[in-house]
DNA sequence: AGATTTGTTACCGACATGAC
DNA sequence: GTCATGTCGGTAACAAATCT
């Protein structure tokens, strides 16, 4: 199965409004009769195709079903939404610059519960399993329990209002209402756990900004980090970066490439790595490392 | 009405992959 | 290696819409 066709074939659908399942097969070298088995896939997973026979005829998505939102109830927009993210969610990582687009075409005329980025959603299956429960608690506005651990390690147990999911930087966050600081916070969702669905109805409105003051987030400095990992870390490793900024080097050890907004965290993320990672680039940044352990040891003499 | 275009379904064989 | 499973391709027969 070639998830991408599957992807294509609905932004070509958006793109064209009809076309014939012939025109498909040529465009994507495979049968017709492939095509129809990718309809068959498309509509199992919610969206909403349909064909017609004769001259004028082919395939295509119900009418407007982006554009025109009375056609399509705001909840039937954020299913077919997640359905095309939970696909790629799944377990299909060769997702592309179709994807894209169909995020932007989404994102524009549709429903902005989630910030479509479509990278890649990593290989857990406990993440999997949040992702699945908070996007049910999402669209049905039920609310959540969880404990939360924070940057500190402290554990917090947390009843809130889920109302929107974001991938930003490294990883997948829930935009929420915390009921317990009585807030709008927003909660990595690696640090969530023991996640259960309440068995409660709320109602709350997304505020339009959700990270903070305009456009502050976006003002952040970002850093690039050239690090050399050991091998005794390849579990971290994999669990942390993305797989294509990783290489495996003649002696066993990795070298990985990662951006993360700046700030003093940084030292201490590359510090909870002890004696295993080595900073290559930035070299300001390798000084700092330097002293920080120097000191450290000084400590201890 | 009959030809043409397009979708729909069934069946079978080839091939790849993973489990045992 | 063998077996099961899944994917894809090809063909064939049929249904429905449209054209001439």
């Amino acid at each position: 199965m070639q998830i991408n066709r599957l992807f294509e074939i609905v932004y070509i659908l958006l793109d064209k409004k009809i076309v014939t399942a012939k025109e498909l097969s040529k465009h994507f070298e495979v049968s017709v009769r492939t095509i129809y088995r990718d309809i068959d896939i498309l509509s199992g997973a919610g969206i909403p195709i349909y064909t017609n026979k004769g001259k004028g005829g082919g395939i295509s998505l119900i009418e407007d079903f982006v554009l025109n939102k009375s056609v399509l109830s705001e909840k039937e927009q954020k299913e077919i939404l997640m359905s095309l993210q939970s696909l790629n969610a799944m377990k299909y990582l060769e997702v592309e610059p179709i994807l894209k687009k169909l995020s932007t075409v989404f994102n524009k005329k549709s429903t902005n519960w989630i910030d479509v980025d479509f990278s890649h959603w990593g290989s857990n299956d406990t993440e999997k399993e949040k992702f699945k429960i908070i996007k049910t608690a999402i669209l049905n506005s039920e609310v959540l329990s969880f404990d939360y651990f924070s940057s500190y390690g402290e554990k917090t147990s947390r009843i809130a209002e889920p109302l929107k999911l974001v991938f930003k930087g490294q990883g997948w966050y829930l935009y929420a209402y915390c009921r317990l600081k009585n807030e709008f916070r927003i909660f990595k969702l690696r640090r969530i756990h023991t996640l259960v669905l309440l068995n409660e109805n709320f109602k709350r409105e997304v505020p339009a900004n959700i990270w903070g003051e305009a456009g502050k987030s976006y003002d952040i400095e970002m850093v690039t980090l050239v690090l050399r990992i050991d091998e005794k870390m390849a579990y971290r490793i994999f669990d942390e970066f993305e797989q294509e900024n990783i290489i495996r080097n003649k002696d066993g050890s990795y070298t990985t490439t990662i951006t993360f907004p700046s700030g003093e965290w940084i030292f201490g993320y590359i510090m909870s790595y002890g004696e295993y990672a080595e900073v290559i680039e930035p070299k300001n940044i390798r000084k700092e490392i330097k002293r920080k352990f120097e000191e450290s040891v000084k400590k201890y003499s």
